[in-house]
DNA sequence: TTATGAATTATGTATAGACATATTAGGCGA
DNA sequence: TCGCCTAATATGTCTATACATAATTCATAA
């Protein structure tokens, strides 16, 4: 039998993650927690503090307790931002589409990420101070994230957007090395076979796919950089 | 004024991360803690609990409470093992040194890992069955382990023995890809202008500096996997 | 009208006590 | 000696209570 803190943290876990609390939500105070679940607040409060250490909700005196908005600082590399970094660092950014489909999943690719559901298909390019920095080319899984749909990517990426929207709880990013070859090349103005940073990575939320995107860096422009504290 | 819960917590955190407990050893009862605190059990219970849960600490019933190994499987980024990486997925793994060399501190690199005090400075290469996948160049703190002095790494990598005798607290990794060059180059067997995967990683325990290592991959060969779960 | 201060409210920390559970040590009988 | 039962022991969970702290509301006084 699971203790009953622990009930009561997962339960409130789920809703967050499943996306039932929205960010911003309040929580139930914890007095009305002890009547709900028949539980001292002592169990309650054991209940939210880990919650709270693990930042996912944010507990203000008098005020109550709340959703926390996802993090998106992140020196990490849990997922990087390309915008928030560029931006970070004094520079000006630019995201320009470069081509827009939405069809039902064709390939094995876009299957593993939707099924037999409908994706959106695009490719772009991020831009630091006018040059151009990566090549991008994602799918998005429109069951996942049907607001997707009609958002307008000629005017913000779609990774920065998705940060902000969708919860994700897990991620799988691949890092390599290779050459510069055709179009991508071309758009990120390299020489072919120049050497390029490349980031394949694929999100969840829960069991749900969200999207699958590959990344490509000017290998001497860009570096990835990941800091850990040892749990 | 800092809560009682986690000043013990804190104490005894910093008596592992320090080296002054070291895996296996017992920490005092609850009712000692009790005793040398001058608290209440449900204080010394709320200290333990998140080491516990952090993976720092185990508990047994009727046993005690234990300093816990420290966890070698990371399938995430967080120091990658080579040696452990390669035998993985079957293939013979061999690691080959190049050059050592043992000096005071003389470069900003140098001074920055080790201030003043002594290094030890290798080269080498790691092969997967036979085929040499990166090339390594490794700076030692011997300040902050003095026992390398006396290892015969032409048998065993340092990234592998480093990873078993010294805890690490903290990691920073920058990842980018850089054109293979000279003799770099030759030792990969790689022409000239190859996309590499460079990985620069800087350790610490605590504050003190442990190890930097520029590690060079062949791009084709070689992809590095981060994996997360979001906090 | 504005500044001040008191009451209210929700969370933060800590206590003492109780019972539960897992594990081990020791004693007892076959 | 071996197996089994029981004691003892350390941690696990939960309750009821108490006082502290931060933030907000609201009444009161200048």
């Amino acid at each position: 039998m699971k203790p009953l803190h622990q009930k009561i943290r997962d339960d409130i876990e789920n809703q967050i993650r499943s996306g039932a609390l929205k960010p911003g939500d309040r929580i139930p105070f914890e007095h009305e927690l002890m009547a709900q679940y028949s539980v001292s607040r002592m169990t309650v409060n054991k209940a939210l503090t880990p919650l709270d250490e693990g930042g996912l909700i944010e507990r203000r005196k008098r005020a109550g307790t709340f959703v926390r908005l996802p993090r998106l600082d992140s020196t990490v590399l849990d997922i990087p931002d390309i915008q928030h970094e560029i931006t970070a660092r004094g520079e000006v950014y630019r995201f320009e589409l470069l081509s827009y489909a939405l069809h039902k999943a064709n390939s094995d690719e876009e299957r593993e990420l939707a099924g037999s559901g409908k994706v959106l298909a695009l490719t772009g390019l991020h831009f630091a101070s006018a040059k151009p920095l990566a090549f991008e080319r994602r799918l998005i899984n429109l069951e996942a994230v049907p607001q997707a749909e009609s958002v307008d990517f000629t005017r913000q990426s779609p990774g920065h957007w998705l940060l902000g929207v969708v919860p994700w709880t897990h991620v799988e990013n691949q890092i390599s090395a290779q050459p510069a070859e055709g179009q991508t090349a071309l758009h990120l103005r390299l020489d072919e076979g120049t050497a390029c940073l490349v980031v394949d990575r694929r999100t969840w939320r829960g069991t749900e796919r969200i999207t699958t995107v590959r990344q490509v860096f000017d290998g001497g422009a860009y570096r990835l950089i990941a800091s850990f504290d040892q749990r």
